[in-house]
DNA sequence: ATGATGCCCTTTTTT
DNA sequence: AGGGCATCAT
């Protein structure tokens, strides 16, 4: 249905008469509130749209907003797709429209990432392509295993090739379209090969094969594809700098014509070349949906003018962009700090005394401040630093819950009292806790399995192969197998939900305590016990919203619909790695690392991907609205061992004009006498080289 | 088959 | 420093 301009002025004054600005967002959209970009954009429902939309410049309330138009202009709710980057955006957008229409229709919309959409379609679909409909989906750690037993297998003797890093190359593989066999190296090709066997023998798929038999099975048939071109007759992806080949080409055969997709990103925020993501699908979108609309957002609503000049100036070095100049709507501010620290120790001292102080001078929450870090184990020791002076804060999704080991067990666990005939996680769980069938017998089992053509379960309670066994362990086995089945009878059944049966087999199987057999401090076994409890709560709580055990298993394992990671439920300062912090914005943050090695990452030296690191530094620097201090350090601790640091070659690219440099002693006012100043501020000198 | 001991290597970022 | 993994003894 075309737009035509009277219906945007009749939108307009309707929305503007019948609620107060400042509570606009709360009963519908008002286009007053928004520039005339952002109108153009909201307005512009037909054909291929590309919004290039700068950091801070309302993009989420712009998609938002354009959802929420096309509801009103009488698209059904069923008929919108909006992808999105992680569950927990989708989860934003969703109840940001929500709160916007109607609550009803944002549910009926479907707002997922990627992943979540490919499972949605293989689970209706994959037994087109040879699968069983009830496929697991490996995690990373699953893939780590299956592929470190590979490797043992095909190399014989040990062969030193990383698991971990021929998975990368399968991956990278997989995202551009190119077939395991046809791997550079023969050695990776052939396990890439005998890991894709594997996977299929297991019944198994991993994350690309989300995409990779998606798109397959839109684009083989015909039938499927007209169908999901018919439900979903708008699609929005949002974060589109980070979307991949193969993400592309599921989108062309998601989307056909008159091509009503709209795509959102900005290219000086692609950070996930890691994984494949391509910026020519944002650079290039011409090339793959005809004559788009293009539409610029460049106002700045959140930052500060000397946060934005810096981050301009550090961007601008970058090659490839598409030129835009980000204009700032917020004067002046205070000046970008670029503190000197001794130690990694003392730059986590500082972030909590700043933290303290700043907070007791301006009577702030704790929300207020943001500590951004490249790597993960960065956060260690400002944890250590603020626990010291009992400041709460959150980490955001740092050591994944679902890769935590109790997580994993108690899903496989679940996965199996739902189907027992599922490979992955009954050999997961078969003996853990220890229950006399060890890797000699699952092998074994494993063998015989494949042998009949049957699954592992079939195998475990074939007489063909029990009577090969001696009566130990034929005896633990069929013990096992009878506690699954019993249990697995409660649940069809009905006698009792899932959660509570899950529950009474781990009580069972005595899985807690042998867990905690194995913990060293009192900590972790509390820590072990709660996340098993989650897991059972997150059970009951799916089954309470009508949920099946496969539905739930599914959204575990992409790590959708977890209250846990949404930031807005925890309170305290927000620990965030770089990549995670994308999209969100603290009026305060503290930017640590700066160094050669750490930002830019060492490894992207030598692979020669600065410029994503500086993007990454980019994104950092316009997460903060008013404060921003960046943080070095000349010694950290690697290793456990003190090694000496460079400052980041960024450093010198950052324009000065809102710049301060100083240095720990200088701001924690550390009453060293005059020599240990000067040593300090000799080496300083030596330091950063000039 | 299981549990303990000691050695090794480690460090991106995430669906 | 710390965790994973292999090896060894039980």
């Amino acid at each position: 249905m075309p737009f035509r301009p009277g219906d945007l002025r009749r939108i307009a004054k309707t929305r503007t008469a019948r609620f107060h600005p400042a509570r606009a967002m709360a009963g519908g959209f008002s286009f007053d509130s928004l520039n005339k970009a952002q109108r153009d954009a909201v307005a512009s429902l037909d054909g291929p749209v590309l919004i290039l939309a700068g950091a801070g410049t309302g993009k989420t309330r712009t998609v938002t907003c354009r959802i929420s138009n096309m509801l009103q202009q009488g698209i059904a709710p069923e008929n919108i797709l909006a992808v999105t980057f992680t569950n927990k955006a989708a989860a934003e957008m969703k109840e940001r429209i929500g709160g916007m229409v109607s609550k009803k229709k944002a549910e009926a919309m479907t707002v997922c990432t990627f992943h979540s959409l490919c499972v949605r379609l293989l689970r209706g679909g994959i037994h087109k392509l040879g699968y069983k409909k009830n496929f697991s989906i490996c995690s990373g750690s699953d893939q780590v295993g299956i592929m470190k037993q590979l490797v043992v297998r095909m190399g014989g003797t040990d062969e030193k090739v990383k698991a971990e890093a021929v998975l990368a190359e399968i991956s990278r593989a997989k995202n551009r379209g190119i077939p395991p066999q046809d791997l550079e190296d023969d050695f990776f090709a052939s396990l890439g090969v005998a890991y894709q066997n594997e996977l299929r023998a297991q019944n198994a798929v991993d994350f690309d094969d989300l995409l990779l038999l998606a798109e397959q099975l839109l684009r083989e048939h015909e039938d499927v594809r007209d169908y999901f071109r018919s439900v979903y007759k708008r699609v929005t992806v949002d974060e589109f700098q980070d979307t991949n080949g193969l993400q592309m080409k599921l989108l062309q055969q998601l989307v056909g014509p008159p091509y009503h997709v709209c795509v959102v990103g900005d290219d000086d925020q692609s950070i996930y070349g890691f994984r494949g993501a391509e910026s020519a699908n944002i650079l290039e979108f011409e090339r793959f949906f005809p004559s788009p609309k293009v539409i610029l957002l460049e106002e700045n609503y959140r930052s500060t003018h000397a946060i934005l000049h810096t981050a301009n100036s550090l961007i601008r070095r970058n090659a490839g962009r598409r030129e835009k100049s980000l204009k700032s709507t917020i004067a002046g501010g205070e000046p970008v700090r670029l503190v000197g620290m001794p130690g990694d120790e003392e730059e986590a001292v500082f972030i909590a005394e700043e933290i303290l102080a700043d907070k007791a001078r301006g009577n702030l929450p704790w929300e207020h401040f943001a500590v951004l870090f490249r790597t993960n184990k960065q956060s260690r020791k400002i944890e250590e630093a603020l626990r010291e002076r009992k400041i709460p804060y959150r980490m955001v999704g740092a050591q994944s819950f679902y890769d935590r080991r109790e997580v994993k067990d108690a899903l496989a666990y679940t996965e199996l009292l739902d189907d027992p005939e599922a490979d992955v996680p009954l050999l997961r769980v078969l003996n853990s806790p220890p229950r006399g069938i060890g890797q000699a017998t699952a092998m074994l089992a494993t063998d015989y399995s494949r042998e009949i053509g049957a699954s592992v379960w079939r195998a475990l309670n074939d007489e063909g192969f029990l009577s090969q066994l001696g009566t130990k362990v034929r005896n633990s086995i069929e013990t096992f197998t009878a506690q699954v089945l019993t249990s697995k009878m409660k649940i069809d059944a009905k006698v009792m939900p899932a959660n509570l049966v899950l529950k009474e087999f781990l009580d069972e199987i005595e899985y807690l305590p042998w867990l905690e057999r194995g913990c060293k401090t009192d900590q972790e076994k509390t820590q072990r016990g709660e996340g098993l409890a989650e897991v059972v709560s997150e059970l009951a709580k799916a089954i309470e919203r009508g949920k099946s055990i496969r539905k739930f298993l599914d959204d575990s394992a992409l790590s959708a619909d977890r209250e846990d990671d949404d930031l807005e439920k925890k309170s305290g300062a927000t620990l965030i790695t770089l990549h995670a912090s994308k999209g969100l914005e603290f009026p305060s943050v503290f930017l640590v690392g700066l160094e050669e090695g750490v930002l830019p990452h060492q490894r992207s030296v030598t692979e020669g991907t600065k410029d994503e690191e500086r993007r990454l530094l980019y994104v950092g620097i316009t997460r903060a609205q008013q404060k921003l201090a960046m943080t070095y350090c000349m010694m950290r601790m690697k290793w456990g061992q003190q090694v000496s640091c460079q400052a980041s070659s960024f450093i010198p690219e950052l324009d000065e004009e809102y710049l301060i440099h100083t240095t720990y002693d200088d701001i924690m006012g550390a009453e060293a006498d005059d020599e240990e100043l000067d040593n300090f501020f000799g080496g300083l000198k030596d330091f950063l080289g000039s």
